[in-house]
DNA sequence: CGTTTAATTGACCAGTATCAACAGGAGTGG
DNA sequence: CCACTCCTGTTGATACTGGTCAATTAAACG
């Protein structure tokens, strides 16, 4: 059997970010007001950088202040799954065990904050409300991956990609507008397709009047109710 | 475009349980000491019944003490993900909102320990201990859903029923042997594939030596290093 | 044993992947 | 400012994995 397997790509990126300082209040702040605040210093990434590897000692949390980044992780002979893209306010690299096992890259240049773990342990351990909200956060990123499987295990391009614009739209700033920061083949890696497959989709959408692409990372959504019910979930 | 679908079959199960009592220490013992021993009541479960639905209010969470149950999620046409089997001493029902995103059926009869939430979410913010657990609890289970994205979108039918078999040999009492005690179509659901697509594949290894199956349920497997190769991971 | 349900197998088809060619921008250097 | 290159995305032709439909066998159950 053996897929011959497409579009491969994905050089492992350098490493390390550029700046590290203190977390500043207003910063902390921004997001709304946090049991973590004050506990993280910031690092800026630039794009294309990863943050750290699959396999790296998983030695802190991290929270995005800005930016986008992505987790992934790829299988030996290439092929590469988009595990979750990060923006604004999302946390992202815990893990239970002593290694990452996938790695975060910055899809934009991005600054994020990171939590040293032995220092967020020992605050965990003693205050109960940020173990408390390293839960919350934690499961609300497990519901959001079991989601995405029945995405994975069931759904169609079309209705994959439609979920996936859906998803886009809801953290956008304009309800009516999505601004793709990823490429082609990072929402092909995202969605469990090809970037040949996302492409046709994407103006097959067009075709029928439901987004219109003034470029290749500019969505508008014309008819949303249409996208709803192409999305499979409703 | 939209698929016409496969085998839809899952009738809602009826519901609730026979038997609830509270439970005994050396039951809370059986899967090692916890922080959370102690917190729980003990419910049996008949095979093929619901041990709570898709949108019922999560009041409590739940620990497998015996038996098989699956967690599943429908989309509206009836196609079905199967987001996890549930063994031993796993936890399920554990979520942020007010209500359960996913349904848990019990595959055989089963016992699960029952935490009611309110309970658990005191005992949580006053113990810091017990809340930790369940965050390393979570986050376990948010490392192999990350694992089971890459399964669904990007591994081959081949190679998802070597990864499936694999997952069930790790948690079978005997290193060659794997006694399914779910259907075909569950192991369809789970994998995304189509239970035609599991019994060839099945067949597939089976003609290939590196299996045997002197009946549905039971597996021998008969080359693990094989199975292994094909798992697509190493 | 007959009846029902689950699993297997076969024939065929559809949705995506693959392979390949082409188009559109973004830099770069003359 | 224009050619040239590079890179990403789009489109087309074709192949193939896995889905669909259907018939058969095997296992479970009364």
């Amino acid at each position: 059997m053996v897929m011959k397997m497409q579009n491969l790509a994905v050089a492992r990126a350098p490493k390390f970010p550029s700046f590290v300082g203190t977390i500043a209040p207003e910063q902390a702040a921004k997001h709304g007001s946090d049991a973590l605040d004050m506990l993280g210093t910031v690092m800026s990434v630039r794009a294309g950088t990863e943050v750290y590897g699959e396999g790296d000692d998983a030695i802190a949390w991290y929270r995005v202040q800005s930016g986008v980044l992505r987790t992934c992780k790829l299988l030996p002979d290439g092929r590469r799954q988009v595990e979750d893209f990060l923006f604004a306010g999302d946390f992202f690299g815990l893990e239970v065990g002593g290694e990452h096992n996938f790695a975060a890259e910055a899809v934009t240049s991005a600054s994020v904050i990171r939590y040293a773990r032995p220092r967020l342990n020992a605050v965990a351990a003693a205050d109960a409300r940020v173990a408390t909200r390293l839960l919350d956060v934690t499961l609300t990123q497990l519901g959001k991956a079991y989601n995405r499987l029945t995405l994975l295990g069931r759904k169609t391009a079309e209705e994959k990609l439609a979920t996936f614009l859906l998803e886009m739209l809801d953290r956008s700033p304009n309800p009516t507008v999505v601004d793709l920061s990823m490429s082609r083949t990072d929402i092909a890696d995202y969605l469990g397709l090809t970037i040949e497959t996302v492409s046709r989709t994407f103006s097959a959408l067009k075709h029928d009047g439901v987004i219109a692409l003034p470029s290749a990372q500019h969505v508008v959504i014309l008819d949303r109710e249409a996208l709803e019910e192409l999305s499979g979930d409703e």
